[in-house]
DNA sequence: ATTATTTGACCAAA
DNA sequence: TTTGGTCAAATAAT
Protein backbone atom coordinates (compact mmCIF):
# COMPACT_ATOMS: atom_id res chain seq x y z
CA UNK A 1 0.00 0.00 0.00
CA UNK A 2 1.57 2.95 -0.97
CA UNK A 3 2.12 5.88 1.87
CA UNK A 4 -1.19 8.07 2.56
CA UNK A 5 -3.65 5.76 0.85
CA UNK A 6 -5.50 6.08 4.06
CA UNK A 7 -5.75 9.56 4.10
CA UNK A 8 -6.25 9.21 0.31
CA UNK A 9 -9.66 7.32 1.22
CA UNK A 10 -10.28 9.58 3.94
CA UNK A 11 -10.29 12.53 1.70
CA UNK A 12 -12.64 10.56 -1.25
CA UNK A 13 -15.17 9.72 1.74
CA UNK A 14 -15.39 13.01 3.03
CA UNK A 15 -16.04 14.57 -0.82
CA UNK A 16 -18.43 11.60 -1.31
CA UNK A 17 -20.45 13.00 1.91
CA UNK A 18 -20.40 16.09 1.09
CA UNK A 19 -21.39 15.16 -3.04
CA UNK A 20 -24.17 13.77 -1.15
CA UNK A 21 -25.33 16.38 0.81
CA UNK A 22 -24.91 18.90 -2.15
CA UNK A 23 -27.20 16.80 -3.79
CA UNK A 24 -29.52 16.73 -0.73
CA UNK A 25 -29.91 20.89 -0.56
CA UNK A 26 -30.07 20.98 -4.13
CA UNK A 27 -33.00 18.33 -4.77
CA UNK A 28 -34.80 20.52 -2.07
CA UNK A 29 -33.84 23.38 -4.01
CA UNK A 30 -32.49 25.04 -0.44
CA UNK A 31 -29.86 27.34 -2.66
CA UNK A 32 -28.23 29.55 -0.49
CA UNK A 33 -25.19 29.71 -1.16
CA UNK A 34 -24.15 29.96 2.19
CA UNK A 35 -25.19 26.44 2.76
CA UNK A 36 -23.63 25.07 -0.65
CA UNK A 37 -20.12 27.11 -0.85
CA UNK A 38 -18.83 25.12 2.33
CA UNK A 39 -19.70 21.66 0.65
CA UNK A 40 -18.52 22.58 -2.59
CA UNK A 41 -15.07 23.46 -1.10
CA UNK A 42 -15.21 20.43 0.98
CA UNK A 43 -16.16 18.08 -2.16
CA UNK A 44 -13.58 20.27 -4.12
CA UNK A 45 -10.84 20.34 -1.60
CA UNK A 46 -11.48 16.22 -0.46
CA UNK A 47 -10.76 15.25 -3.91
CA UNK A 48 -7.55 17.45 -4.30
CA UNK A 49 -6.06 16.53 -1.34
CA UNK A 50 -6.62 12.80 -2.20
CA UNK A 51 -5.04 13.47 -5.42
CA UNK A 52 -2.20 15.27 -4.25
CA UNK A 53 -1.58 11.72 -2.70
CA UNK A 54 -1.60 9.83 -5.33
CA UNK A 55 0.86 12.27 -7.00
CA UNK A 56 3.11 11.68 -4.93
CA UNK A 57 4.22 8.99 -2.06
CA UNK A 58 6.39 11.51 -0.27
CA UNK A 59 3.98 13.70 1.43
CA UNK A 60 4.93 17.51 1.28
CA UNK A 61 4.22 19.92 4.46
CA UNK A 62 1.04 21.11 5.49
CA UNK A 63 -2.25 21.93 3.80
CA UNK A 64 -4.02 25.34 3.57
CA UNK A 65 -8.13 25.83 4.81
CA UNK A 66 -10.38 27.27 2.59
CA UNK A 67 -11.79 28.87 5.70
CA UNK A 68 -8.61 30.78 6.02
CA UNK A 69 -6.89 32.82 3.28
CA UNK A 70 -3.64 31.69 2.01
CA UNK A 71 -1.49 32.47 4.96
CA UNK A 72 2.02 31.23 5.19
CA UNK A 73 2.04 28.01 7.32
CA UNK A 74 5.04 28.08 9.51
CA UNK A 75 5.75 24.73 10.42
CA UNK A 76 8.47 24.67 12.95
CA UNK A 77 10.47 22.42 15.45
CA UNK A 78 10.02 22.56 19.26
CA UNK A 79 13.83 23.49 20.71
CA UNK A 80 15.07 20.08 21.76
CA UNK A 81 15.04 19.81 25.64
CA UNK A 82 17.74 17.51 26.62
CA UNK A 83 16.85 14.43 25.61
CA UNK A 84 13.36 14.46 26.32
CA UNK A 85 10.37 14.16 23.95
CA UNK A 86 10.26 16.64 20.81
CA UNK A 87 6.93 18.01 20.51
CA UNK A 88 6.55 19.12 17.05
CA UNK A 89 4.66 22.56 16.80
CA UNK A 90 2.42 24.21 13.59
CA UNK A 91 1.12 27.57 13.61
CA UNK A 92 -2.52 28.02 11.03
CA UNK A 93 -3.65 31.56 10.55
CA UNK A 94 -7.96 32.09 10.03
CA UNK A 95 -10.42 34.84 10.02
CA UNK A 96 -12.51 32.37 11.85
CA UNK A 97 -12.03 31.15 15.17
CA UNK A 98 -13.42 27.96 15.29
CA UNK A 99 -11.81 26.77 12.13
CA UNK A 100 -12.23 22.60 11.70
CA UNK A 101 -9.30 20.96 11.78
CA UNK A 102 -10.94 17.34 12.08
CA UNK A 103 -10.28 17.04 16.11
CA UNK A 104 -12.20 17.08 18.82
CA UNK A 105 -10.59 19.53 21.58
CA UNK A 106 -12.09 20.26 25.23
CA UNK A 107 -10.95 23.81 26.08
CA UNK A 108 -8.97 24.21 29.27
CA UNK A 109 -7.43 27.39 30.03
CA UNK A 110 -8.01 30.95 28.97
CA UNK A 111 -5.15 33.43 29.47
CA UNK A 112 -4.41 37.36 29.30
CA UNK A 113 -0.85 37.53 27.32
CA UNK A 114 0.89 40.57 27.98
CA UNK A 115 1.77 41.05 24.34
CA UNK A 116 -2.10 41.06 22.71
CA UNK A 117 -5.41 42.55 23.70
CA UNK A 118 -6.59 39.16 23.31
CA UNK A 119 -6.62 36.18 25.37
CA UNK A 120 -4.97 32.84 24.12
CA UNK A 121 -7.22 29.82 24.73
CA UNK A 122 -5.99 26.34 25.45
CA UNK A 123 -7.29 23.29 24.21
CA UNK A 124 -6.45 19.72 24.56
CA UNK A 125 -7.67 16.48 23.01
CA UNK A 126 -10.75 15.43 23.79
CA UNK A 127 -9.24 12.33 23.78
CA UNK A 128 -6.54 13.09 26.39
CA UNK A 129 -7.59 11.13 29.18
CA UNK A 130 -9.19 7.85 27.91
CA UNK A 131 -6.50 7.36 24.80
CA UNK A 132 -3.62 9.21 26.36
CA UNK A 133 -3.60 11.98 23.39
CA UNK A 134 -0.98 14.41 24.21
CA UNK A 135 -2.16 17.00 21.78
CA UNK A 136 -2.89 20.52 22.62
CA UNK A 137 -3.96 23.76 20.55
CA UNK A 138 -3.71 27.40 21.43
CA UNK A 139 -5.85 29.72 19.89
CA UNK A 140 -5.29 33.29 20.16
CA UNK A 141 -6.82 36.75 17.84
CA UNK A 142 -3.44 38.32 16.97
CA UNK A 143 -5.21 40.90 14.45
CA UNK A 144 -8.28 43.20 14.70
CA UNK A 145 -8.48 45.57 11.28
CA UNK A 146 -8.98 45.13 8.43
CA UNK A 147 -10.19 41.81 9.22
CA UNK A 148 -9.80 39.59 12.44
CA UNK A 149 -6.71 36.72 12.06
CA UNK A 150 -6.86 34.42 14.65
CA UNK A 151 -3.64 32.37 14.74
CA UNK A 152 -3.96 28.16 15.93
CA UNK A 153 -0.68 26.50 17.09
CA UNK A 154 -1.05 23.29 17.66
CA UNK A 155 1.26 21.19 19.61
CA UNK A 156 2.10 17.20 19.46
CA UNK A 157 0.68 14.31 17.55
CA UNK A 158 -2.34 12.73 17.83
CA UNK A 159 -2.54 9.30 18.72
CA UNK A 160 -5.98 8.78 19.51
CA UNK A 161 -6.80 8.03 16.05
CA UNK A 162 -4.39 5.28 15.68
CA UNK A 163 -5.11 3.98 18.49
CA UNK A 164 -8.97 3.56 17.85
CA UNK A 165 -8.24 2.68 14.12
CA UNK A 166 -6.43 -0.51 15.16
CA UNK A 167 -8.86 -1.41 18.01
CA UNK A 168 -11.55 -1.29 15.42
CA UNK A 169 -9.44 -3.41 13.04
CA UNK A 170 -8.85 -6.08 15.61
CA UNK A 171 -12.99 -5.98 16.66
CA UNK A 172 -13.13 -7.00 12.39
CA UNK A 173 -10.65 -9.94 12.99
CA UNK A 174 -9.77 -10.06 8.96
CA UNK A 175 -7.54 -8.80 6.80
CA UNK A 176 -9.55 -6.46 4.87
CA UNK A 177 -9.10 -2.65 4.93
CA UNK A 178 -11.49 -1.28 6.63
CA UNK A 179 -12.49 2.36 6.35
CA UNK A 180 -14.96 4.23 8.65
CA UNK A 181 -18.50 5.93 7.23
CA UNK A 182 -19.80 7.50 8.97
CA UNK A 183 -22.21 8.57 6.70
CA UNK A 184 -25.87 6.95 6.74
CA UNK A 185 -27.87 8.95 7.01
CA UNK A 186 -27.64 12.98 5.09
CA UNK A 187 -28.67 15.22 7.88
CA UNK A 188 -26.29 17.90 8.71
CA UNK A 189 -22.97 16.84 9.85
CA UNK A 190 -21.10 19.18 12.50
CA UNK A 191 -18.48 20.93 10.17
CA UNK A 192 -15.92 19.75 12.92
CA UNK A 193 -15.89 16.81 11.19
CA UNK A 194 -15.23 18.17 7.71
CA UNK A 195 -11.52 19.24 7.31
CA UNK A 196 -11.45 22.02 4.69
CA UNK A 197 -8.39 22.09 2.16
CA UNK A 198 -7.95 24.83 -0.45
CA UNK A 199 -5.52 25.44 -3.06
CA UNK A 200 -2.32 27.40 -1.49
CA UNK A 201 -1.91 30.78 -3.70
CA UNK A 202 0.97 32.29 -4.95
CA UNK A 203 2.23 32.99 -1.56
CA UNK A 204 5.33 31.70 0.11
CA UNK A 205 5.26 28.89 2.39
CA UNK A 206 7.90 29.18 4.81
CA UNK A 207 8.95 26.35 7.29
CA UNK A 208 11.28 27.12 9.79
CA UNK A 209 14.31 24.44 10.54
CA UNK A 210 16.10 24.61 13.52
CA UNK A 211 18.82 26.22 12.11
CA UNK A 212 17.70 27.31 8.50
CA UNK A 213 14.97 28.28 6.20
CA UNK A 214 13.14 26.69 3.65
CA UNK A 215 11.08 28.70 1.18
CA UNK A 216 8.72 26.80 -1.19
CA UNK A 217 6.84 28.27 -3.92
CA UNK A 218 3.53 27.41 -5.19
CA UNK A 219 1.72 27.62 -7.75
CA UNK A 220 -2.36 28.20 -7.77
CA UNK A 221 -3.17 24.77 -8.43
CA UNK A 222 -0.93 23.16 -6.43
CA UNK A 223 -2.02 21.77 -3.10
CA UNK A 224 0.28 21.27 0.23
CA UNK A 225 -0.11 18.65 1.98
CA UNK A 226 0.63 18.11 5.50
CA UNK A 227 3.28 15.43 6.00
CA UNK A 228 1.96 14.37 9.71
CA UNK A 229 0.07 10.96 8.88
CA UNK A 230 -2.49 12.06 11.39
CA UNK A 231 -2.52 15.58 11.04
CA UNK A 232 -5.81 17.13 10.40
CA UNK A 233 -7.41 14.33 8.84
CA UNK A 234 -8.87 12.36 11.48
CA UNK A 235 -12.89 11.10 11.44
CA UNK A 236 -13.94 11.09 15.22
CA UNK A 237 -15.63 8.49 16.72
CA UNK A 238 -18.93 7.14 15.08
CA UNK A 239 -21.74 4.84 15.47
CA UNK A 240 -20.99 0.99 15.22
CA UNK A 241 -21.51 -0.38 12.24
CA UNK A 242 -20.98 2.47 10.07
CA UNK A 243 -17.76 0.51 8.13
CA UNK A 244 -16.85 -0.43 4.21
CA UNK A 245 -14.47 -2.59 3.44
CA UNK A 246 -11.82 -2.14 0.73
CA UNK A 247 -9.57 -4.69 -0.58
CA UNK A 248 -5.90 -4.10 -0.07
CA UNK A 249 -4.91 -1.03 -1.50
CA UNK A 250 -1.47 -2.25 -2.28
CA UNK A 251 -3.36 -3.81 -5.31
CA UNK A 252 -4.46 -0.58 -6.55
CA UNK A 253 -3.42 0.64 -9.54
CA UNK A 254 -1.50 4.10 -10.08
CA UNK A 255 -1.70 6.20 -13.15
CA UNK A 256 -0.68 9.20 -11.67
CA UNK A 257 -1.46 10.98 -15.48
CA UNK A 258 -4.34 8.76 -16.39
CA UNK A 259 -6.70 10.31 -13.34
C1' DA B 1 -26.90 13.18 35.77
C1' DT B 2 -23.33 13.83 32.80
C1' DT B 3 -20.26 16.47 30.14
C1' DA B 4 -18.13 20.82 28.74
C1' DT B 5 -16.53 25.50 29.84
C1' DT B 6 -15.02 29.17 32.78
C1' DT B 7 -11.83 31.21 35.70
C1' DG B 8 -8.84 32.00 39.68
C1' DA B 9 -5.06 29.37 41.72
C1' DC B 10 -0.91 27.19 41.22
C1' DC B 11 3.57 26.25 39.26
C1' DA B 12 7.83 26.41 36.57
C1' DA B 13 10.82 28.97 33.72
C1' DA B 14 12.91 33.18 32.60
C1' DT C 1 8.75 38.90 40.22
C1' DT C 2 6.65 38.34 35.87
C1' DT C 3 4.73 35.55 32.46
C1' DG C 4 2.63 31.76 30.17
C1' DG C 5 0.78 27.10 30.71
C1' DT C 6 -2.00 23.93 33.37
C1' DC C 7 -5.06 22.44 37.12
C1' DA C 8 -9.29 21.96 39.19
C1' DA C 9 -13.46 23.65 41.51
C1' DA C 10 -17.44 26.08 40.23
C1' DT C 11 -20.62 26.87 36.84
C1' DA C 12 -23.10 26.19 32.57
C1' DA C 13 -24.92 23.40 29.05
C1' DT C 14 -27.03 19.26 27.40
Amino acid sequence: MFYGADRAVDALLRGQESAYRLKTVLEHQRTNSVTIEPLFDTVLDSFSFALSLFASSNPQPHCESSQSKATPVVARKSPKNHGEEVLEQYSHDSPNPHHSDGFSWRKYGQKKIKTSSHQRCYYRCAYSKDRSCKARKRVQQIQDSPSSVYRTTYIGKHICEVNAFLQLNDDINNGSKMIRFDKIDHQAMPDSVIPQLVPVEQDAILIEGTDQNMTLECGSNEFLVDDDQLWGYQIPPCSPGNFMFLDDLSEFDYHPFHL
